[in-house]
DNA sequence: CCTTGACCTCAACTTAGCTTGAGGTTGCAT
DNA sequence: ATGCAACCTCAAGCTAAGTTGAGGTCAAGG
């Protein structure tokens, strides 16, 4: 501990097993917000330890950084987050979690259904036409997640 | 129908919804191995509508273009899929799935445990350590799938 | 025969999420 | 006071999965 609360970036990588290069890079797309010391080195929060942690959970479910950024609008710079703002955000990961896993239900539903039939007709087979529900908004398979 | 049984690219492009340049695409990638004419145009089989709506499926499930080409090793250029041939690849498709749903139940489980406990604690926290999982052989948050 | 749309190659650009490197500065311990 | 690890910025590079564009060729109908 270095007398005061405040973490360099160094510390900030080792308690949360990032690399200081992506932290940096949170940075830039305003994920964190730490100060400067005089000499212009960042100095953080404790509580950014959490948000970074955050941050990796949300990856861990397929949410991208913009995704997160936005999520994370609802949580104040500056302090430790509260039950009541995790809770709050969950709600937007567990939308996801579900959608995520009804579609793999259908998928693999098909897939049973599908096994055995060879068939792959672009104008009949379930598994192919799945793919439009995603395939929207765009010409080719651009999905890229 | 152009008389004998080949399609130009264009064609294949019509029959599948792939962009051109995405089937030139995977033919660099070795996925298709069109025959070519005279006049150095690419010339493909039938059979090859169904291996790019099999690589559409299969992308659609979020395996990589690379992946795709290792479990279509199985199948033989040149001849259609039989029944056979899709049941034996889509072994993999499946278990990729239930693999998937799995982690998800994991961390919708774990989420509703959490919820309201707003720890995020590095040590503790269920959902930051279901990270691990996923995160082996990398320093940081590299997973990209 | 000739026109014209479809085709060819090759190189460069795109997005996301970082990493790596060059060249320079800070700050803490001795 | 000084050494040196850790910090700084900025630019360039990487992977995946394609797209876009330039500059040029092919082939089929009229």
């Amino acid at each position: 501990m270095k007398a005061n609360d405040l973490l360099t970036i160094g510390d900030l990588a080792r308690r949360t097993g990032l690399s200081v290069s992506a932290i940096r890079f949170y940075e830039d797309k305003g994920l964190v917000e730490p100060m400067r010391t005089g000499g212009n080195q960042r100095r953080f929060l404790r509580s950014d330890i959490r948000r970074l942690s955050f941050i990796l959970i949300a990856q861990n479910l397929g949410l991208s950084l913009a995704e997160i950024e936005e999520a994370m609008k609802g949580l104040p710079h500056g302090r430790t987050p509260t039950a009541a703002d995790w809770k709050r955000i969950s709600v937007t990961i567990r939308q996801r979690i579900d959608t995520q896993i009804a579609q793999l239900d259908k998928v693999r539903e098909d897939l049973d259904g599908c096994i055995g039939c060879g068939c792959l007709s672009l104008k009949k087979c379930a598994l192919y036409n799945a793919q439009d529900k995603w395939g929207e908004s765009g010409k080719g398979p651009r999905v890229l997640r």
